[in-house]
DNA sequence: AAGGGAGTGTGATATAGGTCACAGTTTATT
DNA sequence: AATAAACTGTGACCTATATCACACTCCCTT
């Protein structure tokens, strides 16, 4: 899949900083994959040999926790997925699969690592964008473990309708058992509060067509719980 | 306080991979300072402007939550404190508080991002200590929310005796109070399990001063709750 | 079109750990 | 040394959510 890093229109914060001939090196040194819905993209527990970026689609991180997978985070396109793997510890540490089809970029590591050396406002933008991810993880850490299921699940939503979405009606491609994993909650909890929201007129669905009716209270029982 | 951080014998080891006449810019725009046990050294909400690094003594990040505090980690010496938040965020997004006595030095953000932009070896050490926080507040969180409170406690446990005091016995200078904001329990349930603990012989403890008497008791507990 | 698997809805029941209340103990502060 | 403040121990009770069980619906696949 031979093409040009130069001309994507993907190109993450990171790689704008990037010359020319520096695009042309990765270029030459990258590959990109579609993955369809559900797809593995990179799995827990085998060796890391390249960095991953996500152009297009959406996919899930998720962590084989004691008990049961855990998804730690939802990532949307023109981000990195596997940095903390990739230079923290050989071996992956989660797994990340796609929730809707995705294309991703697998970047040589050898040649990333000499674009990092190479180019200060290249590797300035990476490491600000993975403070940003361990801040936000922390933030989302407590809210996890401090938060009711009702005001996790309307964290989810509104996640899904301000961040991901960026529109108040969209297709939930997700299962609620992976919302239960995203907030900690049983598959039963979910299908519960869920229940509850298109009773009390918060939320409309339509098979996995969700639409966002009183935002409001979605905020509300974000702070509630 | 006028030092010289070359012949500063707490290193980080980023800092190891500086030239000698970058440790002399570095030691020129940084400030060592002393913390007694309880002191607030980065306060969650205020302006960041400085990378704080930890000399000697013991730290723990915290976050107020929607409900209460949380410990988000226990840090010990040659660790900088507040790097996520330096380069994600310009308000600090958590708290550092001294447990023990504790040097911490405050550089200046413009040296170190200079120290970055210059030093290829360095900034990849810095880049290299954020993945693997970001990798272990990973796991962190997810035994935070599927362990019980008896395995989260021997975690904490096996945590301070193996990689902070190296030692089966130490004082423990932390309240049970944050002993539960660090792993999700209320201050009775952590005293209830210590309680239990002591009855089994599982840890004797003379006041602060504890010893662990049956490790493999604890290993056991970490695993199966 | 029929069969099977994955996903969902909903009740009955169990339980870990929270909350409240108050006493006892240790550690600071004057 | 005395007084206050912070920390700890333990009981009684409560509740949110997990678990279990089973029926139902909606795709996929052949």
């Amino acid at each position: 899949m031979n093409h040009n890093c130069s001309f994507c229109e993907h190109k993450s914060a990171a790689a704008l900083k990037l010359s020319e001939q520096e695009l042309a090196t990765q270029s030459a040194n990258c590959l990109t994959v579609r993955f369809k819905k559900n797809d593995n993209i990179i799995r827990q527990g085998t060796y890391s040999t390249n960095v991953a970026y996500l152009k297009s689609g959406l996919v899930k991180i998720h962590i084989e926790g004691p008990y049961h997978t855990q998804v730690v985070r939802i990532v949307k396109p023109r981000n990195y997925l596997g940095l903390p793997t990739t230079f923290g510890d050989k071996i992956n540490q989660y797994s990340v699969s796609a929730i809707e089809e995705s294309e991703v970029c697998f970047i040589d590591i050898a040649v990333f690592r000499e674009l990092l050396g190479r180019n200060p406002a290249f590797s300035n933008q990476i490491l600000v964008e993975l403070c940003r991810s361990e801040l936000e993880s922390y933030q989302k850490c407590v809210n996890r473990t401090q938060k009711q299921v009702r005001g996790k699940i309307a964290d989810v939503l509104l996640d899904f309708s301000e961040n991901i979405y960026h529109s108040d009606s969209f297709q939930l491609l997700i299962t609620q058992e992976d919302i239960g994993n995203l907030v900690d909650a049983t598959r039963e909890s979910v299908s519960r509060v869920w229940a509850e929201l298109i009773k009390d007129g918060v939320i409309g669905a339509d098979g996995k067509q969700i639409s966002i009716i009183n935002k409001e209270a979605l905020r509300n029982m974000s702070r509630l719980g």
